[in-house]
RNA sequence: UGGGGCGUAGCCAAGUUGGUAAGGCAUCGGAAUUUGGAUCCGACAUUCGGGAGUUCGAGUCUCUCCGCCUCAG
């Protein structure tokens, strides 16, 4: 019987997977960990729901560590006027780093499974993350930035389930947790609210101008840490068409601004890459196969990608909205993640190359 | 002080021969969403600078007052 360590929220994913994992027959121990953010009644759930499946579980405080790796993260990123992805980073550091290292310090080199949306594919002796089935659900954008060697060893029971399904199992089951909400939001911030939190946690914010591209100055802005490549609402501007941020300069304390037609980049530079497969490999793989998302819940755009030093350049097929530094691009052939990076600069090239 | 122009929601702005207040931006609410942002849907002037008058009926016509802009000295 295989061993694996399920990592428990006191959410309805994790808690089906559990269900999931007993049914397959795998001999299940249950974590939940505590990163400062988690309330007590979050706690009990999973708790309950480990012991409702007569699982061991055990609480990890990780709160230290979350913070530092990424709380503090999310903070000096908008602070240099980026966008961070705290999930993503969370995903790689504590998720799938610290958490895995400590659990297989004290139970040696088991399974680890969460309630991801996501599946683990093996080609040719290759570990990659492809997407669920449940593609309105999926999560391997926020996963692309897990390190390659804990793949053989992570399991996702919801891989092939859809969100509904998921729900259904756990009503049928009488899971505890079954109508609870889906989570969103930013785990360690209160209220949803972002720009709250930087303030509470001593970022400077200088009031300043909001500059058109064409020079004019619009209005004024409170702290370009309240904003973010993209962003159209709250700018309180009033112009016969919609504006939106098109750039961030913190040394001028500027937020430039732009019409929609605007908005749109043909390319990328990233860094922080994450390679599945090396680079030799991907040359093999026909250009014309490989897809970027530069969001979350955005189409795969098919790409040509290139390496430079230790950067990548990724040039779009069509044009991308609002491509945003601080934020992760993830390289897909098919449904598999070869390869993500996070991004550093945007690129706007004119027609010829 | 004379001549001309203007004054419609937070902003910009339609409004025809008087017929019962377009649209855009902003804002707010909701949907969606393991980041941020985008997106989608919905709500937003009993009232047209104030007052009086003509009319069955006025933002649209008349008078008057107020405010602003502008051209003359």
């Amino acid at each position: 019987m295989k061993n694996v360590i399920l990592a428990m929220s006191g959410g309805i994913d994790s808690s089906v997977a559990l269900y999931l994992l007993k049914k397959e027959g795998f001999n299940v121990r249950g974590v939940t960990m505590q990163n400062g953010s988690m309330s007590e009644k979050e706690i009990k759930d999973a708790q309950l729901v480990a012991r409702q499946n007569g699982v061991e579980w055990e609480l990890v405080d990780i709160e230290k560590e979350f913070k530092k790796e990424i709380e503090k993260y999310f903070i000096e990123t908008y602070a240099i006027g980026m966008t961070p992805n705290p999930c993503a980073v969370c995903n790689r550091k504590i998720k799938f780093g610290l958490l895995i290292e400590m659990m297989r310090r004290k139970y040696g080199d088991v399974y680890y499974a969460t309630g991801h949306y996501a599946r683990i594919v093996k080609i040719q002796g290759n570990y990659f993350f492809s997407q669920a089935t449940d593609l309105k659900k999926d999560q391997s954008y926020f996963l692309s930035t897990v390190k390659k060697e804990y793949l053989p060893k992570i399991i996702f029971p919801l891989a092939d389930l859809t969100k509904e399904e998921v729900r259904k199992i756990a009503e049928q089951k009488n899971i505890r947790t079954a109508k609870k909400p889906d989570s969103q939001e930013i785990c360690f911030i209160p209220e949803d609210d972002y720009r709250k939190y930087l303030l509470d946690h001593g970022v400077q914010t200088k009031r300043g101008n909001f500059v058109f591209v064409d020079g004019t100055v619009m209005g004024t802005h409170d702290g370009t840490c309240n904003y973010t490549i993209g962003q159209r609402k709250g700018l309180g501007i009033s112009y016969s068409e919609k504006l939106f941020v098109k750039e961030i300069k913190v040394g001028s304390n500027e937020v430039i601004l732009d019409v929609h037609q605007n908005m749109y980049h043909t390319g990328l530079i990233a860094d922080r890459l994450n390679m599945f497969i090396n680079m030799r490999e991907i040359g093999e793989i026909s250009q014309k196969m490989l897809k970027c998302k530069v969001r979350s819940n955005s189409k795969p755009v098919n790409v040509k990608i290139k390496l430079i030093k230790d950067k990548l350049e990724v040039l779009f097929e069509e044009k991308q909205f609002a491509v945003s530094p601080g934020q992760l691009c993830v390289i897909y052939c098919d449904e598999k993640v070869v390869l993500s990076g996070r991004i550093v600069a945007a690129v706007e090239k004119t027609e010829k190359e």
